[in-house]
Order: structure tokens, then sequence, then C-alpha cells
DNA sequence: CTGCTCAACTTGTTGGTACAAGCTGATGCA
DNA sequence: TGCATCAGCTTGTACCAACAAGTTGAGCAG
């Protein structure tokens, strides 16, 4: 039986906190401490309860905390886990270079030059523009895009799902835009072949916690923010796509690099 | 009313999902098709409890799913709440345009422009270099830099924190760095005007649950994520600065402008 | 040795109780 | 009228019990 007198008592000083926050706390603590090194199970919540002199309930809105805080992970018959947070970086104003295309996929190139195994499923379909996506490529609501969908993967892991509207009158210049399969030299590049060329984009970076379909397609529990990356690219004339990503806020990052940095080397800092 | 004998006796379709999930999904429908709208109040308690037939806590995890997930929020005595999400967009690229410097604090000019009320608190301090902040600034770490840090508010509300390291031999150059209070003209300039212009950053940007530290600054609850801008400034020779900022997730968003975006209106789209 | 079962662990879900603590409006006294 | 108090609402914290469900390894049967 839980006493409050008695915590009061041998407690002393420090006893603002409630019981359930302490335990997160302290966890916290060893886990930055390192006492818990990342992918290291944590204690169960018998031992917990023993440990803090608590109850089951008790014990486990502590961990729930640090569970919604992204520093650890559960799954029923194993335990807690405490999560590892090593990210993937990546460089929006290199990823599709306006000046130094790459050869091919970019977000393959970005992957495979880390030494890391990329895969992807890919589906394509024609779907009506939502308000969204039509006020950002310029057409009415409703009207006619090509939409292209894929899920990424970083060595099987999941690791962001992408989507790309193509506005129905750049389809019909540029046809392969609408038959599945990949587009095996890139789509930027394809399209400049067709007389598409991006000169410039404009790129919307936000952070929210995930639907559960995000959280399905992801792999991510609850406690894991996910980034969103809206990138609406320009030819000379009007936006010719509009493609939204949602990485998985805990193994990616993004940056930018803007105007001359010279003494800046690559890959650094890490 | 909910009854869950009717769910239990034609089992079949829909009832793999626990129960606390079931009221999480209701709840959360009924938040997007705006039966709940921003700001509003949910039913209390014990009124879901009737409506589920469900136990106390059984409602509680549905609820606390919806605020690990920031669309609600809770205060003792008061109730549950929807949170509203209207955002702050950020023009990171144009922020302390290298082109066209603006006249004064950049964060001031940006709020005020669309209309809301800035307010700032600041405070200066010399400290040793943070392995990180010494990667980026190219310096030793544990060497003396000059912190700037201002936590932002607009209309009162907590929006950011900031904070900026300068390293030691630059502060020699220029001296009001490292005395307290604003520096009106805005740094970027008073550096400009003391032979150190930035010709250049690399920005990076991340997201993650709050720490306890950070959640109580900027007075958000557990479901919100936070949003993390580093900016590295250089000169024509070497890093000058390095800006951490730390936004609220659900306050802010970032955009860049790359290339020339021609058919591109301002403040479009909201 | 192989493969299966099962006991013994783990967390997940759901029910219950009790009291603490924050908020609000009604009541009643000065 | 004005202000203090308090009843009655809300959520917060903490405890208990029971069973479901996933995982693992020991141990037995073939």
């Amino acid at each position: 039986m839980y006493q409050q007198v008695e915590r009061v008592s041998h407690d002393g000083c420090m006893d603002k906190q409630p019981k359930y926050r302490q335990v997160a706390d302290a966890l916290r603590r060893e886990i930055d401490s390192g006492t818990y090194a990342p992918g290291a199970r944590l204690p169960s919540e018998s031992d917990l309860m023993k440990r803090f002199d608590a109850s089951r309930n008790t014990v486990r809105n502590g961990l729930n905390l640090l569970v919604s805080q992204g520093l650890i992970s559960s799954s029923q018959g194993l335990g807690y886990e405490v999560r590892s947070h090593e990210v993937f970086k990546l460089n929006a104003s290199r990823f599709e270079n306006l000046d130094f295309p790459q050869n091919g996929d970019a977000y393959n190139t970005d992957v495979t030059s880390v030494g890391r195994r990329p895969h992807q499923t890919f589906r394509v379909e024609m779907s009506p523009a939502s308000e969204d996506v039509a006020e950002r490529l310029k057409i009415d609501a409703g009207s006619t895009t090509v939409l292209r969908f894929c899920h990424r993967f970083v060595d099987d892991v999941p690791w962001s799902t992408q989507a790309t509207w193509y506005p129905g009158w750049l389809v019909e210049q540029s046809p392969r835009l609408s038959q599945p399969g990949d587009i095996e030299e890139g789509t930027t590049r394809y399209l400049t072949a067709h007389g598409i060329e991006q000169v410039g984009y404009f790129d919307e970076i936000a952070t929210r916690m995930p639907t559960p379909e995000e959280a399905r397609l992801l792999e991510i529990g609850a406690g894991v923010p996910v980034l969103l990356w809206t990138r609406t690219g320009y030819s000379e004339d009007r936006p010719i796509r509009c493609t939204v990503t949602t990485f998985r806020g805990d193994l990616n990052q993004m940056t930018y690099e803007i105007g001359s940095l010279s003494g800046r080397e690559e890959n650094e800092p890490q």
C-alpha cells in the first residue's frame, strides 16, 4: 500500500514531483549517462516495481512518458528497449542540384553513397488534385494529376514515403510519368530531356506526430515525430510538380547549403 | 449509446482493435470532421465512460493517445481541449538574406510583418564550446565562446528559444557581441560593419520530442514535437557563428526558396 | 539430434477504488 | 454591492486485481 505520509517523511526535500515522474527521470538519467546503452533492454516492470516501491501502473506511467518522448520503445513479451538515434542527413539543397544534376535517382545515389542499401516500392495512379496540391501546382482543385507514390527503405528499415503530383498538362508532354515503373535516369532528368526544365523549387518543412496510417507505413511507435518535406518545383513559367516526403523524424535530418561555405568539408559534422 | 455487448455478440467484423483505441479513433474522427472544432472542449471522462461503456482507465488510455499525438491537451479542473494548429512560416532562405539584408533584427521584422506582436528576453554569457558547437565553428572543444541566448514570444505565447555561439577570436574584433542587451541593427549587420561578412550558411533541420527543459520553456505538453534548426554562418575564411533555434513544432514551419520561382506569389500557399 | 510442447517470463488490456488538486459558479455574509 | 467560502464539477496520481497475448528457453518425445 502506497503511503503518502511515509514518502514525505524519509524523502525530505525534493518531493514535489509525482512518483511516476521520478521513475521516468531516474531512468532518463541512466539512459543519458550510458548505464543503459542504445539497444539495451531496461529492467522489467516488476523489477522496477520493487526498485521504486511502486505499483505496476505507476511504473508503466513513468515508462510511457519515456516512450512518448521517443527515448525507449516497448514490445509485448520482450520488454523495453533503449532506442538508438543515428540519423541520416539529407542535403536538400544538393538533392536535385540545379547546377550539377546527378545521374539516376537522387535518393538511390544518396543512400548508396554512404554505404547503405536502398530499396523502394512504386505505385502510380491518376488522382484529382486535393486543395493543397492544387494550390501549389496552380491548377484547379479536382483537376486530374498523376501521383507517383513510393515507399522507401534503407537496409530494410522503413525510411520515408514520398508522393509526387504532376499536373495533367505536363503528363501530356511526358507520357512516361503516368506509366508504372521506375524512371531510371531520374524524373527530373527525364523531364529536362522533354523540354521541361526545373529552374527552382520551394521547400516547406514541418513536423508533427504521425497519423495512424503513417505510423503503420513507417513502423514507428508512439513518441516518434515525422518530418514533412514539401517541395514544389518550378519551370521558367509555372509549377511542374509537388513532392511530399514523410520521414521518420528519429532517423532523418535535412540540411541546406546556401551561399559560399569555403571552410566547410564534406560529410561533416557527422 | 455505445454497447459493448452488441460488439462482442457479433464479434465477427471490426473488433480487432482494443477498446481504448476505439475511443481514440472515434474522437479523432469527430475532431477531424469538425464535430469538435479547435479550441472546443471534449466531453468529460465520465461522459465518455458512459458513452463507450468503458472504465475510466480505458477512456484515459484513449485520451492519452490523442494527447501524445498532439491533437488535444488536458488541464486539471478544466477538461480536454482540441488543440489549434495555425502555423507561422519562417522563410529560412530569406531570413537573413545575403543579397538584400534587412534592417534590424530578422525575427522582429518577420513577426511584425504578419501583424503579430514579438517579444523576447536576452541573456549573454561566456561559455566553453561544447563538442557540437566546436565542431561547427572549427575551434577546439572547451575554448571560450560567447553565447547569446534569447527566448522569443509571439503575442505572449512562447515561440522559440535561440542560442548563438560566436568564437572567441571573433568577439575580440566585435566587442558588442559580449555585452548584454540587444544589438538593434541586427548582429549580422553589426558584424558586417566590423569587417566580418557572412557569405554563406549551412542549415541542419531535425525534429524530436522535447526534453523536460524545452517543454517548460516553450510551454508544450506531451505530444508536441520540437523543430531544431542549426545554422552555421561562414565568412570568406571560416565559420563565424552557430545558431541553434528550437521551435514549437505545432506552431512553426520553415521554408526555403532556391533558384528561380517565377510563378510564385508572396505569402502563398498559406 | 530434431522438433514439438509447455512453463515461465514479458508487456497489453480492462476492470475497479480512493483521494488529491485545479476550476467555476452559486451561496451567503458583511 | 463586494468578497469570501464552499459544493460540485473536472483531471491527476496511485493503488489493486485479473486475464490476454507475445517471446523464450527448458525439456521431453520421436
